[in-house]
DNA sequence: ACTATGTGCAAGTCTGGGCTTGCACATAGT
DNA sequence: ACTATGTGCAAGCCCAGACTTGCACATAGT
């Protein structure tokens, strides 16, 4: 899957920086890219295959030069991925503190070992 | 920045896989979870202490158990983040794009150069 | 107290990847 | 053709981190 690739990419800080060096400005090769960064340029030239790779820039040529530019679709869609995840979660802790409100009207049955699982809620702050 | 963290976790398949089990399922404990896993407990251990780190999930207590359950918090707060980002590389894009297209019209002017090189004056004099 | 089950800590191994250096090739201006 | 500048490839160094094993400690049931 390609969300493997781009949160890998995303995950170093120097990657980043190139992303957000290139979506605030023209598009730049990467000697420009290198001389702003405290490494050498082969280093940022590596960056940008993984970042080509998960299709985060995309560059061509232009006279001798390479030029990078930023691509929003992947990011865009890894966003809108862990937005929705994080809904999904909330949903499924709501579920369960409410299971554990009704297992905590009903204590004293046999369900007490089930019940101490509803301290879900207990561990967290308000 | 807490963003480092949550994206370096994030970036592992195991712990994703872990997140996703503590997102569907009651929470559970890390010799549970690595039952599921081809891994061992320990490694499992050291990827919920990960996960803790960086708060995309808490753990508590229960009996001899500790128990690990999901935190939605962190997890929509970068996919925020990302969806942000993704709509102003969007803009800049339509930006470029409409000087390009000015650009063109006006072509055979000094401002020509000037056009291409906008990074220039950024790598100078550092 | 004894046992079973679960957790915590501490090496230690090993692979991946981030970075560098060095050199060859490509392009543009003179 | 000559030179300056930029790109591409390859080998190698080095460290973070993913995983393991082994053992000691903690808890619950008998």
């Amino acid at each position: 899957m390609t969300l493997d690739r781009v949160l890998a990419a995303l995950s170093d800080p120097t990657r980043r920086e190139l992303l957000e060096t290139l979506g605030r400005n023209q598009p730049c090769s990467a000697t420009t890219l290198a001389a702003r960064l405290p490494v050498s340029r082969q280093a940022v030239v590596q960056h940008l295959a993984v970042l080509r790779d998960c299709e985060l820039v995309s560059s061509y040529r232009s006279g001798k030069e390479v030029l990078f530019t930023v691509r929003p679709e992947q990011l865009a869609a890894t966003g809108s991925w862990m937005t929705g995840l994080a809904a999904t979660w909330e949903d499924r802790l709501q579920s369960l503190k409410r299971q554990a409100e009704l297992g905590q009207a009903e204590l004293g049955r046999d369900e007490a070992g089930q019940a101490e699982l509803g301290q879900a809620e207990a561990g967290k702050d308000g």
